[in-house]
DNA sequence: ATGTAC
């Protein structure tokens, strides 16, 4: 762990000397931490460059910064539980729905995937209902693999070889227009009237939340098991009040006394964790693996590395649904941080304690083509 | 990460 301090803020890095962090992330926590106002910088071991601010920090602010969240308001990751008797992954993946499809309330008004919306849509908004966007979102089907705290695990209902299902996804264009509506005045600077950007910031917190519900599902109906209510759900793009100051998260998940699933990649596992970090890593954890490329570097280091089909057959046996190629080489495994790192440091910081793994099956991304064509060549 | 423009 290394501590700077920038004018009267501070910050804190939760990685162990050997781990891998850009220098260009770590700076930008110094200009976060330059910012008017900031007390506090935590940046957890996922840290990675953003579009102006890091991704993977805690930032404490008596200041509210809307930029510092981001356009994805309301990201996170939830964990459901699956029943299903047999799990191959070919039958599986070829019976995913088509969740860059919106759900339509009232052309899909029979859709039981709607039982899940019991009260009105929050902020009215229905542009990408069900759907999971793009970037580093997914749904998968897991299974649990290594289980650590099989006390902790069976409070959650899990036990080694379990099914669950994990979806990764946010606001989609709510959040965006959001931050756009405060960017197009503001810019980077505060938002002049907290209490009414904190009011739309929630309804977009609340959006998230029912759209992995609703993914969870639409694939729970496709899929045949039963759809419930999440074991597991934290955002990690957010900003809450918090002993009367700012505590803005970007790519970090609340830690502190929380059960969070940190992701690791389309192709290697993801840790189930017990958090429990304390106001110096702003009372978080890391939100999963982190990118070591940027994306360009991904595609280009990618092509000449993997072939799509090494990428679309995982070395764990999943398969990654995935029919945009481009997205396939941004999104491998290579262009990850080693989760493991990851977890280690969150451990060795006393920040989180490990509960169990989930190994892929089945990651869906967005819809594979020439299964698509297959679909509307039979309907 | 996003919707939209190029």
């Amino acid at each position: 762990m290394s501590q700077q301090h920038s004018r009267a803020s501070t910050v804190t890095v939760f990685a162990s000397p050997t781990s891998w962090i850009e220098s260009d992330a770590v700076a930008q926590c110094h200009q976060v931490a330059a910012l008017d106002g900031m007390m506090h910088v935590a940046a957890m071991p996922d840290l990675h460059p953003g579009k102006g601010a890091p991704i993977g920090a805690a930032m404490t602010s008596a200041v509210l910064y809307p930029f510092l969240v981001g356009s994805d308001i309301g990201c996170g990751i939830a964990v459901f539980p699956v029943k299903l008797r047999r799990a191959v992954p070919e039958k599986l993946a070829a019976r995913f729905p088509d969740l860059d499809r919106a759900l339509d309330p009232e052309r899909d008004a029979g859709d039981p995937a709607w039982d899940v919306v019991k009260d009105e849509i929050p902020a009215g908004y229905v542009e990408g209902l069900g759907t999971v966007g793009r970037g580093n979102h997914f749904v998968e089907l897991a299974r649990i693999g290594t289980v650590f705290e099989p006390g902790h695990a069976g409070r959650l209902g899990l036990d080694a070889d379990d099914l669950v299902l994990i979806v990764h996804s946010g606001s989609r264009g709510l959040g965006e227009r959001i931050l756009r509506a405060h960017t197009e005045v503001h810019g980077a600077g505060p938002a002049p009237d907290p209490d009414a950007y904190l009011a739309v910031h929630d309804e977009a917190v609340r959006w998230g939340a029912l759209n992995r519900r609703l993914l969870a599902a639409r694939v729970a109906h496709a899929l045949g098991f039963e759809p419930t209510e999440p074991i597991v759900d934290q955002c990690h793009n957010l900003v809450e009040v918090r002993d009367g100051v700012y505590l803005h998260r970007k790519g970090a998940a609340p830690g502190d006394g929380r059960d969070v699933l940190i992701a690791g990649t389309r192709g290697t596992p993801s840790y189930l964790v017990a958090g429990h970090a304390g106001p110096e890593a702003g009372h978080s954890v890391a939100h999963g693996a982190g990118r070591k490329m940027s994306r360009a570097d991904a595609l280009r280091r990618g092509k000449a590395k993997h072939t799509v089909e090494e990428l679309r057959r995982t070395p764990v046996g999943s398969l990654v649904v995935c029919g945009d190629r481009q997205l396939l080489f941004e999104e491998a495994p290579t262009a990850y941080k080693r989760i493991e790192q990851v977890i280690d440091d969150l451990v060795r910081h006393e920040l989180a304690t490990p509960v169990a793994t989930t190994i892929p099956l089945v990651t869906y991304k967005t819809p594979d083509q020439k299964e698509q064509r297959r679909r509307r060549g039979r309907s």
